[in-house]
DNA sequence: TGTTTCAGTGAACAACTGTTGACAAAGCCC
DNA sequence: GGGCTTTGTCAACAGTTGTTCACTGAAACA
């Protein structure tokens, strides 16, 4: 009952044998089947455990198998948006400093994220303040995680050096807000609106070199 | 079948007799059945009309002499979301410009008022993602024109007189994003929090500062 | 006054929900 | 290979859902 094997299968995602590999498809479908459903129009919390079965192409009781409940399979979605937000941030780490016009070469790579992971920006930004309250403190958990990150990067870029990492991370949050909230707009556009989409991302762009002109001005000492 | 006075009562809220009274009477304690169960947990997709009549305290069939169905109940929810709205901007308007620290000033009223509404403003924040996209779409349309009706305030106080509409726009939405991200946030606290709220409290003062200190260096024309 | 209109009731329906237990087959370990 | 474990299936349950229809009684009207 207790052995090591079954020990070790029950930690996060090792499945290494061909059994494993079976059970992490099926479970890959469900949370699919899942983001999919989402994606058409349904909200989580009115999704059933019979829908995303029958569009896994399950029979309702192996679901148990891999979730005690929708709520749980919930969280496993939230973390999913994290690390689909996570690859994001390196992603543009990686594409290098430019230095000049630095905002909207990150938005514009920010945008085509969005575009390209629709269905998990959509179920992130629906759950953020519409799930159940365990799933919203883990979106917040998770966006906390990606601000700090966020905060750490431009200090290490050396950007407003003299600031405490609180009010970094307060800019930063007030950044991802936006963001996510522009993700949200975007994906509500009919999609052969390019030119409503073209005013969305230079709103947003906007936005940002609102955040940051406020930024460079902010004085280290506030106290007014 | 068509008489006079028939027309007059299928017109919004008129209702003048006992019986149209009546009718109001409970079509409002549907309404706030609904918002009495989003409060305390439920979101607005899971919420069924048995529900509803139930906390309401009448019998389903009921339901059908007020709405056709849940999604209209929630498109009137939003309606009353966005009186409530109205109802804060008339009320800082009202409170004078006290032109010394504004901000503070304004936030302390906002906040103070999203905890004297916190069913509002939790329903407004929960489904302004997560809703049906109609419901999504009544809900942008409410807070574009709040955003369009600060932004003619902003106007007549003198502010940054010299930017075009648009730009105004554009800053006071991002505001009013924030100001429901916020809103969202302190509603999620554990009631028994003081400081953690008042932390909170701080930040978002700051973030709005941090707007409008970008406002302010905004150069009319930001071609560069 | 008598008649009409209509908000709210009560019973009933077919469909769907979450969850159960026993069972088949395939992977795993000895 | 044989026995244990485990993923997925099948059948069935009790409860809830949205919606229907015929109804009651009181307010509104003539």
């Amino acid at each position: 009952m207790s052995g090591r094997k079954h020990l070790e299968s029950t930690l996060a995602g090792d499945h290494a044998g061909a059994r494993g590999a079976r059970k992490q498809l099926t479970r890959d479908r469900l949370l699919d089947a899942a983001l999919t459903l989402m994606s058409e129009g349904h909200s989580f919390p009115s999704l059933s455990l019979r829908e995303v079965t029958r569009e896994a192409g399950v029979v309702p009781t192996a679901f148990y198998r891999h979730f005690h409940s929708m709520e749980e399979l919930g969280l496993a979605l939230v973390e999913e948006c994290g690390v689909t937000l996570r690859r994001l941030l390196r992603e543009v780490r990686k594409a290098g400093v430019p230095t000049t016009d630095i905002i909207r070469h990150s938005v514009a790579v920010y945008w085509q994220y969005v575009r390209a992971n629709p269905r998990q920006f959509r179920t992130a930004a629906s759950e953020r303040h519409g799930g159940s309250p365990a799933i919203r403190q883990a979106i917040r958990n998770e966006v906390n995680l990606f601000v700090r990150e966020m905060a750490q990067d431009l200090r290490m870029l050396g950007y407003r050096s003299d600031l405490p990492t609180a009010t970094l991370e307060m800019i930063c949050s007030l950044v991802v807000n936006t963001m996510l909230n522009a993700a949200s707009d975007i994906l509500d556009l009919p999609p052969d609106q390019p030119q409503l989409a073209r005013e969305l991302e230079a709103n947003f762009v906007a936005q940002i070199r609102l955040i940051f002109l406020g930024a460079e001005q902010w004085r280290a000492e506030p106290a007014g």
